[in-house]
DNA sequence: TTGAAAGCGCTAACAT
DNA sequence: ATGTTAGCGCTTTCAA
């Protein structure tokens, strides 16, 4: 029982017409006689007939497949803006590979080169920074790539962002202006650009609005996920902030947890505000205050503008700045 | 700057060999002299030569590439077991292509056609059903199917699954043996089999053995997320119900949330169990007791099985069974 | 409106 | 150890 033993030929022949005319048919080539056009139908449902896409895209260099590198499919944030991807990608027809890149640097190239291997017509690439590997494959590979919710600090790729700096930055004028004298800015590795470029950029900027000085011990660093928040409380513990910003909804849970597990009260003894609003944000209790980002949008904005390139057109924006905004919750005091 | 502008014939003229030698070298194959390995190495290094997967996948009728249909990147659950998968399949050189089923059966069945007319080596399904049409292309294929964390009744599709009617038995059991005569069942559409057919099952096995009634007023079932458990709370509230089993910790979260929300103290007051134990469970406050599934493992095994069943090795055991679990945590008295 | 034929880039016999 | 030669199933000119 051979499923892909029906090819084009075979329902040719069984319609009494030439491939190219099969062809014509599966492609809603206009140029095809209604009758003739019915006929090869009935014959294509009835053999079970499926078009082979490898064939189809050797023979025409298209695959109407984009490849999407996340970092970690567990990982809300990026889960949030592959759905994006994905119902815009559905809506434009074309199919997607969802590769892990498992935030590894080398990994991320190859992951990348399998894809371009693939022969994708385009790549939407999410990571928490660009490594140089990455960055070359970007530049040599001859389909278009655009960046979703990942920074590029050479501008040159397209991308889809909200402006972290901004939002850090109202968000740490907000603690400071509920009389925070020492806030702590609590984030992922600061080699991950988007941390020590962007976000942080923000707070001191927030900072030297406010003539505060800087003060490198409020800046505490770890892995993005729930149980490095939760141990890093005890740290934060021992600095003298009395407010966080956290970049990252699981650490800030995180956070949140550990601090009171040790007994300190959010929000009266102290705030916090995280970064994403993801569902993880209503969830804890308090619930968490947090900068809004529209992380579906992200990822559906990058996808209509890579079918954009794929089809040659031109982009009016290679930049794209979405809005973000801020949810007032329980873990501030408002 | 055309796309695959070198090609394998490129890479032979410019080492002075023939395209099949080229192909030797890039497939390992032992017949090539390790100079002549050498010297097409080097070209192929130098020529930036990336063999072209979709030309390979005609000619061999082989991709290494498997499908894996998701109902949702973003349900936790899935996502985990999707991490399993992907390591594994990593592990044997397997590329996955990740689909959302957004878990509509009209769109599972297109999405497995997809897969297939991309020429997949096998898939692995997880869904929380199996429909007609989904059941229709699984055997109707020539690639192998296997089902992870997805029950097929009929038992004929190979599947790693964890025994769902005696850990819904057992949490159920130890609700009564803490003096519930009450206990609400809580889970998503009962047209889902794995509700109905199995989770259900177990809860109604754990009030035979107690030779309690089975009272259809306290099974509930609403969607599986986060908001749909909290708006069930209200409803739980007017039930009889002191305790509840929770078949998914989003729903979980929600309804503790809910219940908190109104008044209700968890566990004083009402009891909860739930059945993931995905990072959530240790999240919310309390914590959340749970039935613990190897969900990394559900994935790592099928994959592993998916990989036999491609190189046409038999299988030991067509339905794997893992073990499951309990951890106590601060929903239930203990 | 339809058909014929030439590839797309590669693998896999089969030769040598 | 290496080369030659058919295809794999389809799209796409080019003719008719």
């Amino acid at each position: 029982m051979d499923k892909q033993t029906v090819t084009i030929y075979d329902v040719a022949r069984e319609a009494k017409v030439s491939m190219a005319t099969v062809s014509r048919v599966v492609n809603g080539n206009a140029n095809v006689k209604q009758e003739t056009k019915e006929k090869v139908e009935e014959v294509i449902k009835r053999l079970g007939y499926r078009p082979n896409a490898v064939a189809r895209g050797l023979a025409s260099r298209r695959t109407t497949t984009i490849g999407v590198v996340i970092p970690d499919v567990t990982d809300d944030y990026f889960a949030e803006l592959a759905r994006g991807i994905d119902d815009v990608a559905q809506m434009y027809h074309y199919h997607i590979i969802l590769a892990n890149s498992d935030e590894a640097g080398t990994k991320e190239a190859q992951v990348i080169d399998n894809l371009l291997s693939k022969q994708v017509d385009g790549v939407i690439f999410m990571g928490n920074m660009i490594s140089d590997a990455v960055r070359e494959e970007m530049v040599r590979a001859d389909v278009p790539f655009v960046l979703a919710g990942t920074v590029d600090r050479t501008g040159v790729q397209p991308s889809v962002n909200i402006d972290y700096v901004s939002a850090i930055d109202e968000a740490t004028a907000r603690l400071i202006k509920a009389g925070h004298k020492n806030i702590s800015f609590i984030s992922g590795p600061l080699t991950d650009e988007i941390n020590s470029e962007y976000k942080l950029m923000g707070y001191k900027n927030a900072l030297t609005v406010a003539g505060y000085d800087y003060d490198p011990a409020l800046v505490l660093s770890t892995g993005y996920d729930y149980q490095s928040g939760y141990k890093l409380a005890d740290q934060v513990r021992n600095t003298s902030a009395t407010a966080a910003i956290v970049v990252s909804d699981e650490m800030a849970a995180g956070v949140l947890n550990g601090l009171t597990d040790a007994g300190v009260r959010v929000p009266e003894e102290f705030e916090i505000i995280t970064n994403n609003d993801s569902k993880l944000a209503t969830i804890t209790r308090p619930q968490l205050s947090s900068i809004t980002q529209p992380m579906y949008d992200l990822g559906a904005v990058a996808m209509r503008m890579l079918t954009k390139m794929m089809e040659r057109e031109e982009l009016a924006v290679k930049s794209v700045i979405l809005p973000h905004g801020y949810v007032e919750r329980d873990s501030t005091k408002g």
